[in-house]
DNA sequence: AAATTACGAAACCATTTGGTTTCCTTTTCT
DNA sequence: AGAAAAGGAAACCAAATGGTTTCGTAATTT
């Protein structure tokens, strides 16, 4: 369904990388309810319009942001979706939290943690 | 006794910047299923012992790692708590990668799209 | 036509990152 | 006691990151 069928190899940021940067982070928070043009997304961050434009890149990027040239602007707006990987990733782990004392419990009562547990793949 | 020692310290290196690294995200996955000492862990991992002891080392300050010294060894643990703050996170932008029939239903029954809570940070 | 606006590109810089090797201390094994 | 094992700490290095300023060019305004 999705228009690009070589998406493993040409991205150079993965969604993990680009969503580490807290300044990306709010540049998400600004365009997920619309497009705007760079000096409109620059002007809520501390930094030159270059600045914010190499954070948009990296965004883009991960596909998280999709830009459109109208005029002589440049229009970002984001895309949630590359969101849905770090979703299912986020979802392996959420058990570990879900039943934390259910691990407390098995602990105190086994009064031997983790017996017979070794980690079977990376 | 603690049951919240979260608000202690502001540690140095973030959750979001603590996965952000594909190396220590392979060290959540083996060390989520109980603990591990250091040789053991670097011998999953194509790097020296150091390197990843200092990966180790980043993924305890954004507490996602728990360590403990046993005789000569130090074995290491994952803690998913730290996990919860990317899971609210990425709860507000759970609603933008639904389906475009769901956005515009919403935006039709509610008149008032993309209203709502606000992401726990930036 | 000329000036202005919008923005990408490039050159540059300081700091951080991810890795290495070497060394040191503590603990365990003979 | 002496040797070996475990792992942290420090010095060092190349590359990536996050920022700047300057410049070029296409679109718009006057």
């Amino acid at each position: 369904m999705s228009r690009d069928n070589a998406a493993a190899a040409e991205q150079k940021h993965d969604v993990f990388q680009a969503i580490a940067d807290p300044t990306r982070r709010g540049l998400l928070r600004l365009l997920v309810d619309g497009e705007m043009p760079v000096n409109a997304i620059s002007s809520h961050f501390p930094m030159t319009r270059p600045a914010v434009s190499k954070h948009l890149r990296i965004l883009a990027d991960a596909g998280l942001v999709k830009e459109r040239k109208v005029g002589r602007e440049t229009r970002y707006r984001m895309d949630a979706d590359p969101l849905r990987e770090l979703k299912s990733w986020l979802a392996f782990y959420e058990r570990f939290w879900e039943n934390k004392l259910d691990a407390l419990r098995r602990y105190v009562e086994t009064d031997e943690p983790n017996r017979g547990q070794e980690p079977s793949e990376l």
